[in-house]
DNA sequence: CCGCGACTTTGCTGAGGGGCAAACAAGCGG
DNA sequence: CCGCTTGTTTGCCCCTCAGCAAAGTCGCGG
């Protein structure tokens, strides 16, 4: 088996100010996986053994109820930590994550979980960093969801998703990940008609120009000037 | 300064399984503060620089955006730990906890929250479970939001709530909170007018009974059943 | 190069629920 | 015990948006 180099896990927020030998023994616990495009790396309410980073590419978590309903809950990004169930006491997947784009992972198996945290303390502390920004921006769309209406509520993803996925091109800032309209209903609590109607709108309006599975923010003014007070 | 007993805190999950000079050394840097009803712990915005433990009452946890509208985030129990904003690298607090009864809370200022986390490895491990059970909830509230109506969605806060402040009587469950039209309307995202309508619709068909900030439940089956599958 | 499946667009309809307005309790302080 | 503040109820109107239906399109796999 070939060795790992540090430098995959340097850029991780996770692992920041560890020395290379932290790394070298972190790393040496880890297993490596290829998540083609459409591939899960694991599936909600199964047993959660494994915890993950994200190297490259994109992953997207979705969240289902008892009566099938779904939504976005969120999109991993390289150098993201994800799939931390053991950390926060969860003994399955709260949620399923699959490949938006090929991707590649690190994995370790739960029990290193408490080894690391004990060795490398800081890890903890970045750990519970992210789970609290995840919970303020949960909390965040909660607010959004309960007083935007529609059209303001996707404006408000699209930017979102901009901001996070965003490519500049000549035309505007493509987003970089495909995205379907049923994608962008989930993210918002609308339907997929609804979206639709909505990005030709702004299409005709030249605030954004968009294709199959693909979205580019023109005016991001206007979407701004949307999101906070539709008029 | 009268010394503060460690029964008070031995109840808590955070301290679950520490000894009892392990309390004590944490108490001893404890501050004890009365929260009339009506007083906040601390306002949205403010510098976070002390996290709390409610020994006795309940708190209202209120989160407020840029338009003023505002969503009820959660209610907090005696024995819950709040206000860590230092455990996941907030500088203010992210909303505004308001006694909903007269109170009773110990603070501790944020420079003790490395050293008890340094001393007691155990208290890291439960802040971040409670976390990752705060993330949870706070998403499933997201697909609620996102996939049922009102009807449903007041139906499952009230159940929850009876679930969490409930105290049998000969009439049914009584929610033990002040709990007003408004703030249903704050947990559920709709208007208190709707709320209004639907609790008196409950009413006559004697599924609750309530009255000024007080309800009732009198039928969980029947609530339960309107939950998940509005008919 | 064709066919099929996945994704998108658009029209029509109706109901859920928000906004507004006003009347109505129920405590609380004086 | 009265008046006022705070919380609640209800009616009416109208708009947003989901539901249903059907017709495109794009692109991949054979």
């Amino acid at each position: 088996m070939s060795r790992l180099d540090r430098s995959l896990i340097a850029g991780a927020p996770a692992f920041a100010g560890l020395s290379p030998e932290a790394l070298d023994d972190i790393l040496s616990r880890a297993q490596i996986m290829r998540l083609p495009k459409g591939e899960t790396a694991f599936r909600q309410g199964e047993p959660a053994d494994r915890f993950f980073l994200l190297l490259h590419g994109r992953l997207r978590v979705t969240r289902i109820n008892a009566e099938g309903a779904q939504i976005l809950v969120r999109f991993i990004a390289p150098n993201d930590m994800f799939g931390v169930a053991m950390a926060i006491g969860a003994v399955t997947y709260p949620g399923t994550a699959t490949a938006a784009v090929d991707s590649l992972a690190l994995s370790w198996p739960n029990a290193a979980w408490t080894n690391l945290i004990a060795a490398y303390p800081s890890l903890a502390v970045k750990a519970m960093q992210s789970l609290g920004a995840r919970l303020q921006d949960t909390q965040d769309r909660v607010l959004d969801l309960a007083t935007h209406n529609v059209e303001q509520r996707i404006a408000g993803a699209v930017l979102k998703l901009a901001r996070q996925a965003g490519r500049k091109t000549e035309e505007g800032v493509l987003i970089d990940i495909p995205l379907s309209r049923q994608d962008l209903a989930e993210m918002t609590g609308a339907t997929l008609h609804t979206v639709s109607r909505t990005l030709s709108a702004w299409e005709a309006k030249g605030l954004v120009d968009c294709g199959r599975r693909r979205v580019v923010v023109r005016d991001e003014q206007g979407l701004t000037a949307i999101a906070k007070h539709a008029e």
